[in-house]
DNA sequence: GTATGCATTTCGTCA
DNA sequence: TGACGAAGTGCATAC
């Protein structure tokens, strides 16, 4: 890895072209080509960068960084600051849990938190436009589709909706179910629209009634 | 800025939790308090971070960063390769030729590329649900909604027949047409199915008749 | 390789 | 400030 402090100016020509007018940024050239400009504040997002794989070219102050897709980075470096070079070796990744994978296998275990005496047929009930996160019963033995998200907004309404609609052919009439921690108000209308019941979940609680089960049997 | 090289581990509790076991990497505080943690490879993202406003309380080898919704990046320094810091001063930030607005603007300019004789009634027509890009009237003087996208994907179906039917009880029948410069084969089929025309457009033409527009009056 | 959906999405705009 | 939509989205995974 590479860091360069450097004044200069930035011009990319790709998907959309932008330009950078001349200051002192961090230049970060990383082992597998990639390129980062970023500068002293606005976290996360480089101002400017190209993705691998790409290559770059350093002719005397001009840096050209150039993607298959034909995308140009070009980096005219008029003052070098710092320059130095580091030797990282790989990086073992990261290890981290799931959002809404864990709400899903917390859900599915404890599907019964939707509806009195409801139970699991399916987890990833797989359709032809895709899968469908739980596929329950209700306590009349009714078919459930339960759609799952962290935020559910206008387009996880639309997803399920697309899923009933594709179900209903093979299943009959389903009910659906949007669950989500929190929902924007515009789902909220949107499903009551649709006839689609919005439950809101409380993560904590469910990761608490998760850890008790064990001991109940 | 300040950059460090490190042997380091590093924990993430919030929204999720997540954890990098000790290697090498780059640590990246800015002015602005925000943390990013890089490795060698992997472009743009970095393996974890936190976005301002937030706090750096550094004792001794562990570095804790800490947001105003509790969320905590827990850093473990072992062994520090590199320190340095560099005063970069206000970046003049960055100027970016628009994507989907320009679209939108050529468009409203050059509507009869969407069909002979159409002409532009009103661009970023408010409805109660959101605003349409454009709304236009067909040779035959029938309304047309339409919808502009850099890629015309099954939302943008869902979205515009929204739309329609929002907008069909103020202007009667009214006709959807999703622009856009590429589209996904389920938005087309999608489309179809709505009634909804496929308009492909050609960025470049477009630009190129723009430039040449200013010669014809 | 393309298509689909998630993301600690991030980031802007606007009511 | 909150909601909503776009992003050079990036990124993993399933087909």
């Amino acid at each position: 890895m590479r860091l360069v402090i450097a004044r200069c100016s930035v011009d990319y020509v790709g998907r959309l072209t932008a330009h950078l007018p001349e200051a002192v940024r961090l230049l970060v050239v990383k082992a597998d080509g990639s390129v980062l400009v970023h500068s002293d504040t606005g976290g996360y997002k480089p101002l400017m960068w190209m993705t691998p794989p790409c290559s770059l070219l350093a002719l005397d102050e001009t840096w050209t960084v150039t993607n298959k897709g034909g995308e140009q980075l070009v980096i005219s470096v008029l003052e070098v600051l710092s320059d130095s070079a580091h030797d990282l070796g790989t990086d073992p990744g990261l290890v981290k849990d799931g959002v809404e994978k864990q709400l899903q296998q917390l859900l599915a275990e404890q599907c019964h938190v939707l509806g009195d005496g409801w139970t699991l047929v399916q987890r990833e009930y797989f359709t032809d436009i895709g899968p469908v996160d739980l596929l329950c019963r209700d306590a009349t033995g009714a078919h459930v589709l339960v759609e799952i998200k962290r935020v559910g907004e206008i387009d996880s309404v639309e997803q399920l909706t697309r899923y009933l609609q594709r179900v209903s052919t093979v299943l009959g009439n389903v009910q659906g179910v949007l669950a989500a921690q929190s929902f924007k108000p515009q789902a909220k209308v949107l499903a009551a629209d649709r006839g689609i019941a919005c439950v809101q979940l409380d993560y904590e609680a469910l990761k608490g009634m998760e850890s008790t089960l064990p001991t109940l049997f």
